[in-house]
RNA sequence: GCCUGGAUGGUGGAAUUGGUAGACACAAGGGACUUAAAAUCCCUCGGCGCGAGCCAUGCGGGUUCGAGUCCCGCUCCGGGCACCA
């Protein structure tokens, strides 16, 4: 092959290299504010830095550099940063695995993982890049948490925790995945401890009510997500009297939906772990039985004692409590069933209309009271195999006898409020967030131990109080922390004497819980962030990454906006930080998650250095629509790199034909042969699609089909072109909007063409093309008819034709005839410039 | 159990508000070019039927001139929540 020849070929590597080069040498992607120009704020989740970007990553970023390079070509001044979530316990195990540090680790894997990435060709502005282990970062993770201590939204309480035993630290409700720790998979065990915990309850009402704002912007089921794990319920919080008090306590409180079946409590039921449990027991003849039982169930496994398969089991206490209408004594038990951590701990007992309560009545010859019955019924001639929990009205419930049951509910603890036994009230399924952690790898708690002065928080001039990274890695996993004399002897910020540095560090949510903010003012060393920045760039108009994500990550960021918001942090009408979500599928190998045990893994450079960048991202794009899971095809990626060769091919050897002319540049005025005309409507169509799917439905791989179709368009019309002017800015013009459309999704091939079709400036500093409805206009429009329903024939009228015209045309079409021929045409139906449907009968 | 999303050719997927089901690709088969291969180009490609045509969007009903799309009842698969009182 000659050298002029091979010069030719798409070569991808070297190209790719050259225009990222570019990029970076010109600073392309840099943005800062502009209060002249609308801003869009592209983000995709950050990664953390565990050693290679896999394919997921690929989708992630090249699904977020298609927003972000389409919106600044629609002219938006479009913020598209990139960072690393780079504290976390995988440094840990690396660093003693490989003896070496976790921040040896990280820092090492940032820089493979910035290479990698790079090679990509996203449109990110690195001067923007972060790292959440680097002091810089998390000195203000610092501040906040003492805003928030001084707030009252930080406390410290002592409770069972979930203790992960293999990561040696507890974790949030949030990270404990059917009783298994969400990330090591090991069975979570409880463990009383003192931690430190953000009051997200406070904010419940708020995380749930806003979820409204997003509705549109977020997907459905991720609402519904947040809406379940937040779970809001209302009633009432019912006092029952215990008969003899127990030292100071007089009375036992229970949470119920049910006020309305108050009447047919019969037994109240206490978890084992209930705090009344062990003073209440105290001198009692049963006592060793009873204390056997709690120790019995709570010594059970978490998992085991969530399962739906574990028998209803009690034991009675030999108490009673006073029923608050009826005054009758209520055995007071304990029950397996009943969740300590939940309401009250206490539930009452209504057998009659709560299945749980019917089994369990069953099981230990409880009695049942029927008091709500279906309208009209007698309940006195009820006998019940399960619980009723349907509608009805009030019976043997006194002075409610006859209510309705909805109504009755209000009526109940309204009139125990009234008493003081009782008021309307809600429970959240949400609990605190637990933030700390037992590890090392993490930003540390501004907190100090002073023997003298108690627990004082770090004043904020001291801030930060960095991670020390002398410290010796152990074996065992367990944090050098407290055994790191230089980093727990410190001085008291009270009174200056010898005080103890806290040793539990941060959770690492709390970091990706504002990172988006700290993008805004990345290099800014006076503050977290500026209110300018912040007021400009927030919220993020589009974020972008994985499902996974829908609770934890996006629950927490949510409940952060809403309290740096109220500290004055955040500007005060910003309450959700992402405005739209995309939350994309997974990218598998024959069928399953590609893992390193199945050795299924496609490795995203190893397919960079075979097709090139462009042709990887191509096919991510094209495979699926963005939500949807799918297969890593090696057969799929091939015919990515096909379509890239034909694009290079066509403009090669089209070159003759090809003048500089921007997208839809050929007049509308141009009279052009035959193949020219149907071309420059193609064209606009393709615009019209693509700038519809990839704008409004974020459907890439029909927008990507769209451009395939006018490259075969041009390919055929390329035999009619005649190579007159008109005809030569037709084809150019097609081949602007090609490379203009196709842009942000193979950007280093259309700067190539672009350029060497004779254009000065980027491709990315080219407005997006705009269609003309007028060029989509056709002289003739195809109509199919059919007979009753059925496809009979496909016709074609002049465009405008009215629907008289459209009749007789469709009527005197002989397939048509012959369908209808003997039969009595009873109504003609026409869909103006579609379709003809003929009903005979 | 409750809440969700989904099921369309051999495959990934199109069909945007009820209006020509299968766009665009992948795979497969046939052909052209070539000494040969690769690359490229052309043709076929849901099923049945020689054909006119008939049947086809998980299954069964319904609404409608017309249903992949709407309604009712199921089956299967995925995700979330769950003795939450």
């Amino acid at each position: 092959m000659s050298q002029e020849r091979k010069a030719e070929r798409y070569e991808p590597g070297g190209l790719e290299r050259r225009w990222q080069e570019r990029w970076e040498a010109g600073s392309v992607f840099a943005v800062h504010r502009d209060e002249t120009r609308r801003k869009c704020y592209v983000l995709e989740m950050f990664p953390y830095p565990s050693g290679n970007i896999h394919m997921g990553h690929v989708r992630n970023y090249a699904i977020g550099d298609v927003v972000a390079r389409f919106r600044h070509m629609q002219g938006f001044n479009v913020m598209h940063p990139m960072g690393w979530d780079a504290f976390g316990l995988p440094a840990e195990n690396a660093a003693i695995k490989n003896r070496s540090h976790p921040a040896t680790w990280t820092y090492g894997n940032i820089d493979t993982m910035r290479a990698q990435l790079k090679r990509l060709g996203c449109s990110y502005d690195w001067s923007r890049e972060i790292a959440t282990c680097r002091p810089e970062y998390y000195r203000w993770e610092q501040l906040f948490f003492l805003r928030l201590l001084e707030k009252g939204l930080v406390y410290r309480k002592k409770a069972p925790q979930n203790w992960c035993p293999s990561c040696h630290t507890v974790l949030a409700n949030e990270q404990v995945v059917e009783g298994l720790c969400w990330r090591c998979e090991s069975r979570v065990e409880q463990k009383e401890l003192t931690q430190w915990f953000l009051r997200i309850t406070a904010y419940g009402d708020e995380l749930l009510d806003d979820l409204s704002l997003l509705e549109g912007g977020w997907p459905e089921r991720v609402l519904t997500m947040q809406r379940n794990w937040i779970g809001k319920s209302h009633g009432a919080s019912l006092v029952f009297d215990l008969e003899e008090p127990v030292g100071d306590v007089k009375s036992l409180e229970v949470f119920t939906t049910r006020p309305d079946t108050l009447c047919g409590v019969t037994f109240l039921t206490l978890a084992p772990e209930h705090p009344l449990v062990e003073p209440l027991m105290r001198g009692r003849p049963n006592e060793a039985e009873v204390m056997a039982f709690v120790a019995r169930i709570r010594d059970m496994d978490r998992l085991d004692r969530q399962s739906d398969l574990l028998e209803k089991e009690g034991i009675f206490t030999g108490a009673h409590v006073v029923h608050p209408l009826t005054g009758r004594r209520v055995p007071l038990w304990l029950g397996n069933f009943v969740v300590a951590d939940y309401g009250t701990g206490a539930v009452m007992g209504v057998p009659a209309h709560d299945q749980r309560d019917f089994d369990f009545a069953k099981r230990y010859g409880l009695d049942i009271r029927v008091v709500i019955v279906p309208e009209g019924e007698d309940p006195a001639g009820i006998a019940l195999t399960e619980a009723y929990t349907g509608p009805g009205v009030m019976v043997q419930s006194g002075r409610f006898d006859g209510l309705p049951n909805e109504e009755g509910k209000r009526a109940v603890a309204t009139y125990l409020e009234s008493t003081g036994h009782g008021k309307a009230t809600v429970q959240f399924r949400l609990r605190d967030w637990n933030i700390s952690r037992q590890r090392y790898w993490g930003a540390p708690i501004p907190v100090a131990y002073c023997e003298k002065c108690g627990l004082v928080p770090e004043r904020e001039e001291n801030l930060p109080v960095v991670l020390p990274l002398d410290v010796k890695i152990s074996e065992d996993g367990r944090s050098p922390l407290p055994t790191t004399p230089s980093f727990v002897d410190c001085v008291c910020p009270s009174c200056g004497g010898p005080a103890r540095r806290e040793t539990d560090t941060m959770d690492t949510f709390v970091e990706s819980s504002w990172y988006f903010a700290r993008y805004t003012d990345a290099r800014n060393d006076r503050s977290a962030f500026s209110m300018e920045e912040l007021s400009y760039w927030l919220p993020v108009d589009q974020y972008i990454g994985g499902v996974e994500h829908a609770i934890l990550h996006l629950l927490y960021s949510r409940f952060f906006t809403k309290v740096l918001r109220d500290m004055g942090l955040f500007p005060a009408d910003l309450s959700e930080p992402f405005t739209c979500l995309l939350t994309q599928g997974m990218v598998l190998k024959d069928g399953g998650k590609m893992s390193k045990s199945k050795g299924n893994v496609v490795g995203p450079t190893e397919m960079i250095d075979r097709y090139g960048a462009d042709t990887v991202r191509l096919f991510c794009l094209f495979a699926a629509p963005p939500e949807r899971d799918f297969d890593w095809s090696d057969a799929g990626i091939e015919g990515a790199s096909r379509f890239l060769n034909r694009v290079w091919r066509l403009f090669v050897e089209e070159r003759d034909m090809l003048v500089p002319m921007v997208a839809c540049g050929a007049g509308s005025g141009d009279a052009v042969s035959e193949g020219g005309t149907s071309l420059r409507r193609k064209e606009h169509q393709t615009v019209k699609k693509a700038t519809q799917d990839i704008g409004e439905r974020f459907q890439f791989n029909t927008a990507i089909a769209a451009v395939m179709e006018l490259v075969n368009a041009m390919y055929l019309a390329r035999e009619a072109l005649a190579g007159t002017e008109a005809d030569r800015r037709v084809f150019s013009s097609a081949m602007a909007t090609v490379l203009t459309l196709l842009s942000p999704v193979t950007p280093h091939l259309c700067e190539e063409l672009w350029e060497r079709m004779g254009h000065g400036e980027s491709v990315y500093h080219q407005p997006w093309p705009v269609w003309d409805e007028a060029a989509l206009a056709r002289d003739t429009v195809p109509v199919a008819v059919q007979v009753n329903g059925k496809l009979r024939a496909t016709i074609s009228v002049p465009a405008g034709t009215d629907k008289e015209g459209m009749e007789r045309a469709a009527l005197a079409d002989e397939a048509v005839q012959r369908h209808i021929k003997g039969m009595a045409v009873r109504r003609v139906v026409v869909v103006p410039g579609k379709l003809v449907n003929v009903v005979v009968g």
